[in-house]
DNA sequence: AATGTTTATCGTAATATTGCGATAAATAAA
DNA sequence: TTTATTTATCGCAATATTACGATAAACATT
């Protein structure tokens, strides 16, 4: 196997999960922390600020793409790179309501 | 290669890659969410929740757990799972970091 | 002691991820 | 047009993840 089953389970944890796997790497958080730092979109600087080759980033920047949590719009020969402000927004919407739903016991039994 | 260069990144970006990773998947949301719900321990009833074999939610419990989102005590021959307030918390703290950097932006190249 | 119940681990197979060099594609600059 | 610059993609190798049957381990029940 190897394959998840995600026809199993609801939308909003397929969505979830997918989101939380985009973030599941040091590096793609890293593009994530410059791409806010620098508040602004950049035009593919981020090989220079990551230990990583191009190819590599290239390819983490395509995995942020497709979960939609940023956006490149072609700009001359560069690509301009930036949040996606709703699947942002989105991401955090659920994972407050996840955190949200939590409420600490004081009788654990753990 | 296929091993992630943790040693590059900040702590907190590896921190967050570990608690990203541990949710990634939509049956260990589903285990949250399930935790959560009920608002107690649970005594591994969750194999009856779920459309998964008893070894595979096993290995999945084991992962949160090694992510420190969620503990178990023995409880006679069973066991008894519920979430990690201190990771949960932390966990929580560092998404809001995240998500409170980011301010989105009038002038959008994109 | 023998049997059932519950959870963990082992072994294995299928698939996904990570990383990078090489190369292509597209535009800019000369 | 030729040459740089920038990003994407291909192909490959190494490793990780997912899933599950089989089995072990631990305790409860009889």
């Amino acid at each position: 196997m190897g394959a998840t089953k995600t026809d199993h389970f609801t939308e909003r944890q397929n969505q979830l999960a997918t989101l939380a796997k985009a973030i599941a790497h040091p590096a793609r958080i890293a593009i994530l922390d410059y791409l806010i730092k620098v508040d602004s979109c950049i035009c593919g600087d981020i090989v220079n600020e990551l230990p990583l080759a191009q190819a590599t980033i290239s390819q983490h920047l395509k995995e942020l793409k497709n979960a939609g949590l940023i956006k490149g719009d072609i700009e001359g020969n560069a690509i301009c790179y930036c949040i996606d402000e709703n699947t942002w927004k989105r991401f955090q919407d659920i994972l407050n309501a996840l955190f949200d739903d939590y409420t600490p016991k004081t009788q654990s039994c753990c």
